[in-house]
DNA sequence: AATTAGATTTGGAATCGTTCTAAATATATT
DNA sequence: AATATATTTAGAACGATTCCAAATCTAATT
């Protein structure tokens, strides 16, 4: 674990917000600013295969990365774009029910209007 | 409706395989040698935009194309990135359930190890 | 049939996100 | 201190996608 390595993830974890890797730099070069952008995906992805931190995809958008907590999926404004976590208990046990029990894991994204748009949206 | 996009469409439609824009492109120009990459991007857009076909996208894959039948999910094999479909019946009422109910759609990847890969690992 | 207007296609350049490369630097081992 | 190994840096390279301007097609109008 470098300085360097320290740093993204002291990022990633103290943040509620889902960065892209751009974005991680832009924060990274605040605290360190001879830092590479290919320093940043190389942490990032060693990061990701040690399980400390994880990658997550929205079709037709970059990459972001989430801290490791509980396990958790998450939901994506239509409308702003916002992105939130969401924890659907059980659901591991709901697709093995439907599917047949090779589950080894899934990524779930749910499509909502998050409460300021929902609210936009009423008026 | 061009010539271009109903071969795009058609493509796409007759085939089980969930093709990125690269494999549609050469496929694509079996039948109409001229057509241009930019062509295809174009209109597999045009078509996802009027719901005649779906991108899909695996987290660090390039995004991939689908026909539109019944809603659907896809099941990703963690050995050999096979994607099949599969359909979790009563999925939306269930994370609705869990969520509250503000659900607008949802994307779901299930990982698991394909029947050629599960009857590989078990040997 | 010729003219025009609007949409689409083409091919190539441009852009974006990410990975690769080679040299420099840091870290750990003898 | 000398060596070997891993990491960082900076920039080039790459792959996927979009943008652009010119050419082509389509449909409507004369």
């Amino acid at each position: 674990m470098t300085k360097q390595r320290a740093l993204i993830l002291q990022i990633v974890q103290s943040t509620h917000e889902h960065l892209t890797a751009e974005q991680i730099f832009l924060e990274a070069r605040k605290k360190m600013p001879t830092i590479a952008l290919a320093t940043v995906y190389n942490s990032l992805n060693y990061l990701c295969e040690n399980h400390m931190i994880e990658k997550i995809g929205f079709t037709g958008q970059t990459d972001r990365y989430d801290k490791m907590l509980v396990r958790h999926d998450h939901k994506l404004c239509e409308k702003c774009g916002a992105i939130s976590d969401v924890i659907i208990d059980g659901l591991k046990e709901y697709i093995e029910e439907k599917n047949g029990s090779d589950v080894l894991s899934y990524d779930l994204t749910v499509h909502h209007l998050c409460p300021t748009c929902r609210a936009a949206a009423k008026s």
